[in-house]
DNA sequence: TAGAAAATATGTCTGACATAATAATTCTTG
DNA sequence: CAAGAATTATTATGTCAGACATATTTTCTA
C-alpha cells in the first residue's frame, strides 16, 4: 500500500483513503503536492503541516485523527513533540483531545481564525481568491472605525509614530520589500492609538492581509507606491483630529487595496492558466 | 525566605522581589490575594495561572521568568506538563522562548486579545471596568455591519437559526441562566451567516462579552430579558433583509447592552465598597 | 438488556542527552 | 598593562525514550 513516512514527505505526494476502522487513515501515493518539508523546529512546522491538512479539509470537522503514536512515527520525532505541536494547535482551537476517545478536529466556528499563525498557514495553504475577499471585508469593517477613534483620541505620540511610519515608505521609493515593513508599521499604529486592546489585537489580521498584498503585488511592482497619498490623506486626517475624514480617507485607502487584490489575483489567474497550459503541452 | 510552593498556594497569598540575578524570582508571603487554585487538568490551569500572572503585570512584558525546571516544581507538576502549559500560552502569544536564553514575555502587542480562552481569563483576572468599555466599543464596531451583510447575504436557513435562537430567549423568560445560551446563539447565528470566517471568529470575543454581561447581571436579574424586543427588531430587520434597518437595529441593541453593563458595574462598584466598609469596620 | 471486565488512547511522570546562546576564561595584541 | 578577540565552559530550552495512570469505549458475560 505504499505507506509513506510524513518526515520523509520532501517533494513528494499524498492523499488519504479510509481503512478499516475511522481514525485509520494511512497515506499513499497519488497526485497531490505536498509542501515541501517539516524538517527545523519540528513543533511549530508540524503544527503547521497538520494545519494545512485540517484547513484543506483532508481531516474535516469532526474527524478522528490517528493517535499521537502513529502521527509521531509519521513525522519522525518523539511523542513529546508531536504532542507540543497538538497542543498548538489545541490553543487555536483546531482540535480538540479526549482521553481513549483520541483526538479530532473542532467545528470551524471554533476555529481563532484570527490567530496571525493560522492566518499566514490559511494563506500558504489555501488559494487565496474567496480568503482575500473576506479578510478584506472585515479591514473594511474594523480599520475606517480605528482610524477615527484613532483621531480622535490618540496622542502627538501615537501620531509621530504613524508619520515616522509614513516616512519610513516614502523613503522606501519603488522597493516592495522595504516598503512593505513600515506599511505594517502604519495601519499598526493607528490600532495602537485607539487604546483598544482588541482593535491592537487585530493588528495580526492586518498584517496577514498585507503578507498577502505584499505577494500578490509582485506581479505588479509599482502597485504599492500608488497607495502612497492615500495614506497621506489619512495622516493628514488624523493630524488634524477630524474623526469623519480619518474614517472616510481610511476608507479609500480601503477601495484602493482592493483594486489592487482584484487586479493582481486576475493577473495571477491568468499566469497561473498559461503556466498549466505550458506544462500540459510538454507533458504530451 | 518562606518559599511557597505554587502548588499548595491555596488561600494564600504573594508577591514577588527581584533577587539574586534578573530570572531569578521567589515567591514570599505579603498581603496580595492569589487564585483559588491549579489543581485539576493541570497544563491548562497552570496556563491560566501564568497568563493572569501575565495579564496583572506581575510579570511585565520583556520579562523572564523562572527556568522551566523551577516552575515546574513551584506547580508541582513534571517538566512535560509545565511545557505544554507554555506551549498553549506561546500559541496564544503571551510568551516566547528561545534555547538557553529562557522563556520570556511577548510585548503586549503580540499578545492575542481576541483568543476566547485568553478573553476568559482576562475577564477573571482584571477588573473589568475598562476591560468592558474596550470589548464594546469592538462589538459597536463589528456587530452592527456584520448585521448588515447578515441581511444581505444571509440564507433564511441562516435566518431561521438566529430565529430559534429568539424563540429560545422567549422561553427562557426571567430564567436569566436559560437566557445566556440563546442570546449567545443569536449573536453567533447573525456572524455566521455572513460566511465570513473572520466574523465568525469573533464569536469569540462576543461569546466572552455576554459572559461577562451575564456575570454582571447578577445585581439585576432583570435586565437581560428587556433586551428581547431589541432582538425582536433586529431580527425582523434582517428577515426584512433591510440592511440598514438591520445595522441601525442592532446599533440600539448595543446602546442597550451598554447601558446594563455601565449601570451594573456602578452597582458592582458600591456593593464592593460597602462590603470593604464592613470588612474593615468588623476587623477594628 | 444490564452490568462487569478488558482494551486502548490520551495524560502524566522520570530521567537522560542534544543543542544553542550566554557567560567566563584565556589568549593575543597595541 | 589594558583592551579586545577567540576559545571554552556553563546552562536553559529542545528532544528523546520508556513507563505507568486514567478515563472512555468496547467487548464479554450473566
Amino acid at each position: 500500500m505504499d505507506l509513506i513516512i510524513l518526515g520523509q514527505w520532501h517533494n513528494l505526494s499524498h492523499h488519504f483513503v479510509r481503512a478499516r476502522n475511522k481514525s485509520d487513515i494511512l497515506f499513499h501515493r497519488t497526485g497531490i503536492n505536498v509542501a515541501k518539508s517539516a524538517s527545523k523546529d519540528s513543533p511549530r512546522s508540524i503544527a503547521r503541516e497538520v494545519a494545512r491538512l485540517i484547513l484543506t479539509g483532508v481531516w474535516r470537522e469532526g474527524t478522528t485523527l490517528p493517535r499521537e503514536i502513529e502521527l509521531a512515527s509519521r513525522f519522525d520525532v518523539s511523542r513529546a513533540s508531536l504532542r507540543e505541536a497538538l497542543s498548538l494547535l489545541k490553543a487555536k482551537g483546531l482540535i480538540a483531545s479526549k482521553q481513549k476517545a483520541g483526538t479530532h478536529v473542532r467545528a470551524r466556528f471554533d476555529w481563532n481564525m484570527l490567530d496571525e499563525e493560522l492566518l499566514n498557514w490559511t494563506l500558504s495553504a489555501l488559494p487565496t481568491q474567496e480568503f482575500a475577499k473576506q479578510i478584506l471585508e472585515v479591514r473594511r469593517i474594523v480599520e475606517p472605525e480605528a482610524c477615527a477613534i484613532c483621531a480622535v483620541r490618540g496622542t502627538d505620540e501615537d501620531f509621530a509614530r504613524i508619520e515616522r511610519a509614513y516616512r519610513g515608505m516614502d523613503a522606501a521609493g519603488m522597493d516592495r520589500v522595504a516598503y512593505a515593513e513600515p506599511d505594517l508599521q502604519f495601519h499598526r499604529g493607528i490600532l495602537i492609538a485607539t487604546g483598544n486592546d482588541f482593535l491592537i489585537a487585530f493588528g495580526a489580521t492586518v498584517a496577514a492581509a498585507l503578507r498577502m498584498s505584499f505577494d500578490l503585488s509582485s506581479t505588479n511592482p509599482g502597485a504599492p507606491r500608488k497607495s502612497l497619498p492615500y495614506h497621506r490623506a489619512v495622516l493628514d486626517e488624523i493630524w488634524a483630529r477630524n474623526a469623519d475624514g480619518a474614517r472616510q480617507a481610511m476608507h479609500k485607502l480601503m477601495d484602493l487595496t482592493e483594486q489592487n487584490i482584484v487586479s493582481a489575483m486576475s493577473r495571477q489567474k491568468k499566469k497561473d492558466a498559461e503556466d498549466e497550459n505550458v506544462r500540459t503541452r510538454r507533458t504530451r
